[in-house]
DNA sequence: ACGATCACGC
DNA sequence: TCCGAACGTGATCGTT
């Protein structure tokens, strides 16, 4: 095996260099080597040329080995992982990283093996990539005209609470400046206690709950906040990101980002699309399907909950998902002692703060702030919480202890690795966060194994039942999809299954399907 | 250019 | 005494 490379740029007769080109990359039989197969695939596919045979991706090699390293330059790689020597410089800076891209391969590919991490590159990073790339391709379509309307509306709003700041502050200044509000309220003599970490008065979102409880101007800024943000982040900005050829959206899919497995999305982020709020729903009404096609949203229900069930065995949670029961509730009855209907519906609204919060490994005064119960409350809910889910509990002394054990790398079910060389720090603070992002990795990780099996499987059931549906967006627990309308129901038929089965764990996977005009009514 | 702060999602 | 819930992206401010 050898590296070679080709200057395209420079090359004068492209019709000739593409041929040339195909030739190898089309040709199955030549193994091939990337680093970085998805931006590959943007440069070869508009050329007409397949990428066939793809052996290794050093970016995901490097990844998979360090998923914090942050930095994935080529050559830092290189001195990362191979002897100097080896990297003497080449005639030039494009022979010299395909020549480090395949020394890079030999050396990351025994480690893999060592580390356990082939499985997770083999199985799910490097097949998935193709998938990524045609979502990327794919894009989603956006009614520009909504976000318009949208924006003239959201001016006038932002307009008319900033004359009303002005009004009760008593003076211009301005608003978005969170330094500028602190002062603000220092001259009308708020008691401000907390502050940032910089000195400052801190103006942040339960600050400013706690002040709107007895003053009106606290409550405009929450509100001009929220209005500023949607309008600066989302609706003024799309319409310049929309593709001048496709006439959509064309995210970005980061597959070496995150710490624990999960995609990113930039360029925009399509991943943090508003829905909590009235005005955030308005938005993600303006993300639409194509003529002749409807939006479907494929949901996996509690993923992470049921994966704490699975990794912990803890028998009372494992037999509340086999039973398909409703886990919030049953956390209301078994952990708060809900016993009648209206004690039930209550009690569920902080079964569920508590639920997601273990995940997090929350401690009273977190789960305090967010659910308005005392420090003390809070405290015993979590014991109770404890005792009732024992298995739970037993993890979570338990894995950071293991985790150092193994080297301070905690996995995810499918073998992904994260290492946590906190865990062994003297410094108590550090300690204890690497401790709950140890804790955290088995759920957020196997999650994101699971996702990405699915869309390997539903990408493969597609094609298999020669279905057009296109996926066109991954939501960390959520695959969304334009479907042609004489299509759907089988559609939603195949997609479910290949989710619900992409892996088989202690508990059952469930998905929950959505049809609608725009991603909002999709959303089941 | 960069850190700090804030706010959006899962 | 301090912190206080994991993983992200990005806008804005204010300083360098």
């Amino acid at each position: 095996h050898s590296a070679d490379y080709f200057d395209f740029a420079g090359c004068a007769d492209k019709e000739a260099a593409v041929k040339l080109l195909q030739e190898a990359f089309d040709n199955g039989l030549i193994e091939k080597v990337t680093y970085d197969a998805k931006r590959a695939l943007h440069l070869l596919t508009p050329l007409g040329i397949k990428l066939e045979a793809l052996h290794d991706d050093v970016l995901l090699q490097a990844y998979l080995l360090d998923g914090e390293r942050g930095n994935y330059d080529l050559l830092e790689l290189g001195c990362s992982y191979l002897n100097s020597s080896l990297m003497a410089d080449r005639e030039n800076a494009l022979a010299q990283a395909a020549d480090i891209t395949l020394q890079l391969c030999d050396q990351l590919n025994p480690r893999m093996s060592e580390m356990q991490v082939d499985k997770v590159y083999r199985d799910i990073e490097l097949p998935i990539v193709p998938v990524l790339y045609d979502i990327e391709r794919a894009g989603f379509l956006v009614d520009t005209k909504v976000l318009a309307e949208l924006s003239v509306v959201m001016d006038a709003e932002i307009t008319r609470l900033t004359q009303a700041i002005y009004q009760l502050a008593g003076r211009e200044f301005n608003v978005g400046s969170p330094a500028q509000l602190g002062d603000i309220f220092e001259e009308l003599n708020f008691e401000v206690s907390k502050r940032t970490t910089t000195g400052k008065i801190s103006t942040s979102r339960d600050v400013l709950d706690e002040l709107a409880e007895k003053y009106e101007l606290p409550r405009l800024i929450i509100e001009h906040r929220e209005l500023a943000k949607l309008k600066g982040t989302y609706v003024d900005a799309f319409p310049s990101l929309v593709n001048a050829q496709t006439g959509r959206i064309h995210t970005t899919l980061n597959q070496t980002i995150a710490a624990t497995g999960r995609l990113s999305s930039t360029d925009p982020n399509l991943q943090n699309i508003p829905i909590r709020t009235e005005m955030g729903r308005r938005i993600r009404r303006a993300f639409i399907p194509a003529d002749g096609c409807v939006l479907l949203s494929a949901d996996y229900s509690q993923i992470e909950l049921r994966l704490l069930a699975h990794v912990t065995q803890d028998p009372v949670m494992l037999e509340s998902f086999k039973h398909n029961e409703d886990i919030h509730e049953r956390t209301a009855r078994a952990v708060f002692k809900a016993r009648t209907p209206e004690e039930l519906k209550e009690k569920r609204r902080v079964a569920k703060i508590v639920n997601f919060g273990i995940a997090y490994v929350i401690g009273p005064f977190g789960l305090a702030q967010r659910t308005g119960l005392s420090r003390h409350e809070a405290k015993k809910v979590i014991e109770d919480y404890y005792a009732t889910y024992k298995g739970v509990k037993k993890f979570m002394d338990e894995l950071p202890q293991q985790a150092r054990d193994a080297g301070d790398i905690v996995r995810s079910i499918y073998g992904r690795m994260r290492r946590l060389p906190d865990l062994s720090n003297r410094n108590g603070q550090l300690r204890a966060r690497a401790e709950r992002e140890a804790v955290n990795m088995p759920m957020q990780g196997s999650a994101s194994d699971i996702v990405k099996l699915a869309m390997l499987h539903v990408d493969a059931a597609l094609k298999r039942e020669k279905l057009h549906a296109k996926m066109i967006l991954q939501v960390h627990d959520e695959l969304v999809f334009e479907v042609p309308r004489d299509e759907v129901e089988r559609t939603g038929t195949v997609v479910k299954e290949a989710m619900e089965q992409a892996i088989k764990i202690d508990v059952p996977l469930l998905v929950e399907i959505g049809l609608g005009d725009n991603w909002m009514s999709a959303k089941p």
